[in-house]
DNA sequence: AGCTTATATGACAATTCCGTCATATAAAAG
DNA sequence: CTTTTATATGACGGAATTGTCATATAAGCT
């Protein structure tokens, strides 16, 4: 009987990586947590978040491209609407972790190395 | 009685996404995997990785500084834990939402924009 | 059709990040 | 107390990412 595998293979390491990335950035999770309140179309998101349309854009683009959003083209705008399955849980887990073992994190702007 | 916040706060959004960044590269994300075998100093990880040792320090710095490891003198060498409590919740809900929502992460090098 | 509003895309400069080198510190051994 | 082994730190050039501008596409209106 072969051993079971226990950690990840290369190619998860990199889609795993990539995920994260997504989830890297101020002006995405901010977009992600506006949309915690319900969907909103990309003139609100840039609006709400005081930020350009073709920086909501970009970043949507991204997060959807990772699954974390879904959009659907209403007339004239586009709605995004959270994929709350994945990210509810992840923001929980983020967020307790960086009361428990993180608060550094607070303030700073980058990451030490 | 003031309304609840249901939103994150600006602090956390950057917290949040420092954290994130912490995962969003490939050699951390192989190191956490590593480390889910259990402990190894700093020998032992870039030996397994087979990556330069300076390159496992500033990894592991980054990845200890976000409390995603614990790290302790062992007479010459240091040895590296992994905070396994935020980190196999974390990487479970990863794979899964990849697994469902986004396949398309495997076969690319980075996020589409 | 032409005009307006909404959103997306592509390109480019500026910023940030990463890989590597040189070097510093730390502990043990001789 | 010098040498060796293990790890950490700082700096620098190249690579990747980001913010912004110009422009393209898409839908609805007149």
């Amino acid at each position: 009987m072969v051993s079971q595998r226990l950690t990840l293979q290369k190619t998860d390491v990199t889609a795993v990586s990539l995920l994260f990335n997504a989830l890297s950035n101020e002006y995405r999770v901010s977009i992600i947590n506006l949309l915690r309140t319900g969907p909103k179309n990309v003139g609100e998101i840039s609006d709400d978040l005081k930020i350009e349309q073709t920086m909501a854009s970009h970043n949507l683009k991204c997060l959807a491209f990772c699954g974390l959003v879904t959009s659907q083209r209403l007339g004239k705008t586009v709605e995004y609407t959270l994929n709350r399955e994945t990210v509810e849980p992840i923001l929980r887990l983020a967020d307790k972790h960086i009361s428990k073992y993180a608060v550094n994190l607070r303030n700073c702007k980058t990451l030490e190395r």
